[in-house]
DNA sequence: TCTGGGGTCCTAGGACCC
DNA sequence: TCTGGGGTCCTAGGACCC
């Protein structure tokens, strides 16, 4: 790692050139692929709406209508009144409101995925809109601004929708250098620009921080990426955990962290959200149920067998409870899901709910054995698992006890 | 913001082991 | 029979991200 050895004005051979590519309000220009007369108009995404209606919460906003006021995780009734439907009010300012459609969206994004793996050696797909890629080997600093813009070119000509990119010398800047000039932006910021650039950035900006530490650094008297790279790093780490000394080399530029693909999921979960609380357990319950089996379903699909299960319940005004369960080892048994999730919920009994999850943790992805005990077919292992479910009830209890090396036997469930 | 859904990582305390 | 240090696993909560 050293560059002892290196020329002066050689290219520092530990420098790489990262480029993260940020698709613009992504669900709306889905919409607008397939339904081109949505151009230019303003466009609102909702999740959990349906046409027409007033439920549901805003997914993605076009450009045009957030700069009506309508913003992400918005209520859609909220949105509805600072834009209404274009229907409803043809004359004054209004906007088109569409349905998620996560199917056709992620068809999109393989189009967009497709071209960067073409790009790129490694790719970092951090989510359906968005991805880092190490592109070292593929340009230099002297012509990455036209690497990139052949990167934005393609996804738009072959793809019909728009990216902003931002090219740095690591993850972290890359990220808010495509953040820097959205929507269609294109930011490059070669290494020795790197500390100017970052200088006045609104350390709400800096990957890592939210609400919570922004504050915290405001306190501090830190407002920018610029002051918290001149803080003490030391008090930072008091302060913040290892999360601070992160925070700190990041504002100033040094993330260290390779672009590497991702690894297997380590946790699969579903939730959903009542309209308002509810004290009717059974209704709970009932809504536990069918998210575990929606978890389990999953988790087959995807070859995952998981070894805790788990819930979470959100009480009012807003707190979350999570409660979790290990087995002695890996499954693949729905039924096991739903008893363990109902067992787990029962604690909360008496509680007003207004949300309710099951999750599935300590995945394992060998497609191995016991795979293949629940994966085979369907009414067989209903039956197999089912009773041996029963007994699992009194296993579970002392399940910590038995098992550690992780090789769960089949004797065993 | 009266808060949607699906994730990740870190921290802290307790149990347990040697 | 009150007393050390090191390590792992588990659970719960919190902050954050898209």
């Amino acid at each position: 790692m050293t560059a002892g050895g290196r020329l002066p004005g050689a290219p520092d051979p530990t420098e790489r050139i990262v480029l993260h590519v940020d698709m613009d309000c992504f669900y709306a220009s889905c919409e607008r692929r397939r339904e081109p007369a949505l151009r230019d108009e303003p466009v609102v995404v909702g999740m959990g709406y349906e046409a027409g209606e007033t439920v549901g919460a805003v997914a993605t906003a076009s450009y045009e209508a957030r700069a009506h006021g309508v913003e992400s995780a918005q209520a859609i009734s909220t949105a509805l009144d600072r834009l209404p439907r274009r229907a409803d009010d043809p004359d004054g300012p209004s906007a088109y409101y569409r349905p998620v459609d996560l199917d056709y969206y992620e068809d999109v994004a393989a189009e967009v995925k497709a071209i960067l793996h073409e790009l790129a050696d490694t790719v970092r797909e951090v989510s359906i809109d968005e991805a880092y890629l190490d592109v070292t080997d593929r340009t230099a600093w002297d012509v990455a601004e036209g690497f990139a813009r052949h990167v934005k070119q393609r996804i738009a000509r072959e793809v019909g929708v728009p990216a902003s990119v931002g090219v740095a010398p690591d993850m972290s800047t890359a990220k808010i250098a495509s953040d820097h000039d959205k929507p269609d932006g294109l930011v490059v910021v070669p290494p020795d620009e790197v500390e100017a650039f970052l200088a006045p950035i609104d350390v709400a900006d800096v990957h890592g921080v939210g609400p919570v530490r922004a504050r915290e650094l405001r306190e501090l008297g830190i407002e920018t990426a610029g002051d918290l790279a001149d803080a003490d790093p030391y008090e930072l780490t008091e302060r913040f955990g290892e999360r601070g000394r992160d925070l700190y080399d990041r504002a100033r530029g040094r993330d260290d962290r390779p672009v590497e693909p991702r690894d297997d999921p380590k946790s699969l979960s579903r939730e959903s959200a009542f309209d308002g609380a509810v004290d009717d357990h059974a209704r709970v319950r009932e809504q536990a149920l069918t998210l575990a089996d929606a978890v389990a379903d999953r988790a087959r699909r995807k070859d995952a067998l998981y070894r805790t299960i788990g819930v979470k319940v959100v009480t009012p005004p807003y707190d979350v409870h999570t409660r979790a369960r290990s087995l002695p080892g890996p499954v693949d048994d729905p039924p096991l899901v739903r008893d363990v999730a109902a067992d787990l919920l029962a604690e909360f009994a008496d509680a007003s709910v207004r949300k309710v999850g099951v999750r599935v943790s300590n995945l394992s992805f060998t497609a191995g054995e016991q795979a293949q005990l629940g994966g085979f077919d369907g009414p067989t292992t209903e039956v197999a698992t089912d009773e041996t479910t029963t007994d699992d009830d009194a296993d579970v209890t002392d399940a910590t006890e038995t098992g550690t090396d992780g090789q769960a036997s089949l004797g065993d469930f």
